[in-house]
DNA sequence: AACATCCACAACCGCATCCGA
DNA sequence: CTCGGATGCGGTTGTGGATGT
């Protein structure tokens, strides 16, 4: 069935691809003096050689008056994340939100620049929950303990540590890339205690877990996910230094009870932090922005290898 | 300098939804 | 209620410029 009233012919003459400065022209000329009434006869009205629906995308997206052009500020770029994690890719909803900014800007943006950002973080950039993905993972336990052990003692390099970009210098950004790590590791390894026994906190606490976890959405998290600042703040809770104290309080007042713990059985060697609050980066701004501009410049699978390998 | 590759963005395509007859 | 045209939306592609080899 053809949807399109136009013949065969009429629609294959049609010009497709860039627009040229003389149409553009005649389309603002047009719509100024009449307004676009139907984009199907609008073409034709105008003089234009195009298809309806190019020139409404080219009146949306590019011609209209109220565009704001010009690089996302990073005021818009934490909006689009923030809208996204809640909504997922309704552009055009995200778009309502920021005035002069089109939905195939956003698309665009989102596309080329914001997924790259999150992954960088180890953020899934459709889940907004960390990566869960990364296989390389398996020899983390290992490495971090080792790492430990040679922070204890910084004049003895072990020998294992070869010629390792990472572990010379030992600087505060390589220690926060590692703290990262760790506390990712930590909560990923371990099961969530039972609810009863967690005391007042224990909403916040199975939100930090389920985050970093990547576990199927509790109620808890649908409740913490239900308004936009709400999400906001989960998102900040991930990786803040108190948070990650508090859980792993929790973890520590269970070992030796395994049954209660659902079979927790600490194999893994409870790591002490690899440094202070105090080294964080940015300890001003939110652990989000903080832990973003820490990870800005490095690439994603290949910047994870090269960190655990 | 020439070529290859990457990246950003505009534009297209096809499906979904809306809405009036 | 159903049908079909108009419009909206999101995924994908094409293209030109930038960058690397």
């Amino acid at each position: 069935m053809r949807r399109s009233s136009l013949s065969m012919e009429e629609e294959s003459n049609l010009k497709k691809g860039p627009w040229t400065p003389e149409e553009d022209k005649k389309l603002i000329d047009h719509i100024q003096e009449h307004g676009h009434g139907s984009w199907r006869a609008l073409p034709k009205l105008a003089g234009l050689n195009r298809c309806g629906k190019s020139c409404r995308l080219r009146w949306t997206n590019y011609l209209r008056p109220d565009i704001k052009r010009g690089q996302f500020s990073q005021e818009e770029e934490q909006i689009i994340i923030n809208l996204h994690s809640i909504l997922g890719n309704k552009w055009s909803a995200i778009a309502q939100s920021l005035p002069g900014r089109t939905d195939n800007e956003i698309k665009n943006l989102w596309n080329t620049h914001l997924k790259k950002k999150l992954l960088q973080m180890g953020i899934d950039p459709v889940t907004h929950r960390p990566r869960t993905d990364l296989n390389l993972l398996a020899n983390l336990p290992h490495f971090l303990a080792n790492f430990t052990n040679l922070l204890a003692n910084t004049n003895n390099i072990p020998p294992w540590a070869g010629e390792s970009s990472l572990l010379r210098p030992v600087d505060p950004i390589h220690l926060a890339k590692l703290q990262l790590l760790n506390n990712i590791f930590q909560v990923l390894s371990s099961p969530f205690p039972n609810m009863e026994t967690l005391g007042p906190n224990f909403r916040e606490q199975q939100h930090l877990y389920d985050y970093i976890n990547g576990s199927q959405m509790s109620s808890s998290h649908l409740a913490g996910f239900s308004g936009q600042e709400e999400g906001l703040s989960n998102l900040e809770a991930f990786l803040q230094p108190s948070l990650v104290g508090d859980y792993q309080e929790i973890k520590d007042s269970k070992v030796g009870n395994d049954e209660e713990m659902g079979g927790y059985n600490c194999d893994i060697p409870v790591l002490p932090p690899l440094i202070s609050d105090e080294q964080c980066p940015n300890s001003s701004s939110t652990s989000f922005e903080g832990w973003g501009e820490l990870m800005d410049d490095q690439g994603t699978d290949t910047y994870w290898r090269q960190i655990i390998e």
